[in-house]
DNA sequence: CTTTCTGCAAAACTTTTGCAATGTC
DNA sequence: GACATTGCAAAAGTTTTGCAGAAAG
């Protein structure tokens, strides 16, 4: 085992995940990077099952290892709470406020946020709309 | 028919949409309200669909009416351009450019966005968290 | 040798599609 | 009558689950 995954295998440990193989290679391939990566299950999928890579990883190992790195806080999920498509009466340009514990949503009027700073897009693309989601959490009670 | 419903009639065929009994009560539903509406089809399914329910509409007429409500502008779809889960390698607090036309995301440096104005958050709850979604279009080549 | 993990197959769920019957113009 | 729409059932696609065998501590 060479220094990388050693240190990728006390990572999981330290999460109460034991090293297997399969979290090593699928560690590295996550990790061991120089930009950071935003992928769905089926990229995983292409990389460790396409035809002719050998060390196939399960489509329920991907899934299963995918959620316990989310749930060890290594890995984020990002713009869906869920896996369903949400749909808006409201056409006009708005934000939302999110409760992402009971999935409830409710509208912000554009002109309550103000975004003074963004960043040059893309050479070749403008910007479109910016959305802006304020996630909320319910206080606690004591 | 009353005057609500050709409202809804007249709105349908201007969209090139024959107002049929199920898009008008679909119609009725949706945006015949004070607060604009949040909602996934299986709430659809849920109002007219209840065991005690009259004037049942299929599940493949809701999706079909919504995509076509959706095409024709008068709903949008909110927080993921698809239905998958995606994940990002990148727990630092950060926000994204987002292509939906080929669902590229690119990461954007927290403090290369300042949002300088944010509305008080219901009563009971904290904002967690403020994340802002940057999308694109590519440029036309003239 | 105890506990966790993998991988298969099956199941669950969301969404789409083909097509005959029906409704709208 | 021509064309669009509905609804059923089947299919497709994503994600979860049960469980036996393998691997890790």
């Amino acid at each position: 085992m060479n220094k990388k995954d050693k240190l990728f295998a006390e990572k999981l440990r330290s999460s109460n995940l034991r090293p297997t193989k399969q979290r090593l290679q699928i560690s590295k391939y996550l990790f061991d990077r120089e930009k950071t990566l935003h992928f769905i299950v089926e990229d995983l999928d292409k990389y460790f099952n396409s035809k002719n890579t050998k060390n196939k990883i399960s489509l329920a190992t991907l899934y299963n290892t995918v959620h316990a790195f989310k749930d060890a806080g290594h890995l984020k999920q990002i713009f869906n709470s869920h896996d369903r498509s949400y749909f808006d009466t409201n056409l006009s340009r708005h934000h939302h406020f999110f409760d992402e514990k009971n999935n409830e949503i409710i509208d912000i009027d554009s002109n309550l946020i103000k975004v003074t700073k963004l960043p040059k897009p893309p050479s070749g693309k403008s910007i479109k709309e910016v959305e802006v989601i304020v996630k909320l959490r319910s206080d606690i009670l004591s």
